[in-house]
DNA sequence: CAGCATCCGTGCGGATACTG
DNA sequence: CAGTATCCGCACGGATGCTG
């Protein structure tokens, strides 16, 4: 936390140069894009209704379990630890639901399943890629700042 | 779904082409390395770290809404709708203390507070971009695969 | 083997009222 | 203006037991 005795205003002169100014520009354009859409009813954010879908605990780690080869369900099980039966059986029908990934069924005895990524689903494992690195480069970051963060904090009170 | 009567060994074969290659290879030797690490004890996943942090509700919307400039604490609320004072609060502390965003206060009469993008802020919004234009991509070719899927499952009974 | 059904604890986040 | 404090519903997800 910064604290400043001078005036507000003093900021907007600051903020004005723009720091490396085209990623901000672009993000800034698609929020307003944003805001004007969430006034149309009915509209629904894609970012959002895809996030709040593939952005559950297991999700992105069944797909990353299936980049390599598709697997069978009891692999997949292997694969991802600590998730529940229930959980898994319930991610791979959602992300199938979604059509990132495709369930075939073998007629063999005892039945076997066996999951695949779909070119979708490929597509967003693509575009996650940047920002995975993202969280690996920037994670130690991440901890400095919230170790500062609370010592400040209980230096407080 | 895909119903086959083959024997599943049949599969091994088709998937040993490596459908286009470089994507998939990267994302299965990442998941390797995430198994191999998640048997640590303490490991922390970096991606699951910091997508809990900055992947609930309002995060990222707060983050965009402060690219094209920085804004105070009203501002903020004026510019992400339906956000409740309580999680706008709340969510804005978490964000400083991973430090995505700096918090200024100045000290008038009555006091005002600024809000602005960190450099890191700013570096996982760059990050998440190609994330943000895939899902607006993607998100017609998600809803055709679930009105069939869930056309599909109603016919099934 | 590959699920489904049921019960249940926890935590996210909304609503409301109050303060320096 | 910029928060805090409290109450509370509800969905996420874990644990367990059962089936074709």
């Amino acid at each position: 936390m910064v604290v400043s005795h001078n005036e507000a205003e003093k900021s907007a002169e600051v903020t004005s140069k723009e720091p490396h100014g085209s990623v901000r520009a672009r993000f800034a354009a698609y929020f307003a894009d944003w805001q004007r859409r969430s006034l149309v009813e009915g509209w629904v954010c894609p970012t959002r209704d895809l996030l709040d879908s593939i952005g559950d605990t297991w999700s992105t780690l069944i797909l990353m379990s299936l980049a390599a080869k598709p697997l069978r369900f009891s692999a997949v099980w292997r694969a991802v630890p600590d998730i529940s039966k229930r959980m898994l059986t319930q991610t791979l029908r959602s992300l199938e639901r979604d059509g990132m990934i495709s369930r075939h069924v073998f007629a063999t005895k005892p039945p076997s399943v066996e999951y695949r990524l779909t070119e979708l689903g490929d597509s967003l494992l693509e575009s996650m890629s940047a920002l995975v690195e993202w969280t690996e480069r920037s994670h130690p970051v991440v901890l400095r700042a919230r170790m500062r963060f609370d010592a400040l904090e209980d230096a407080a009170g």
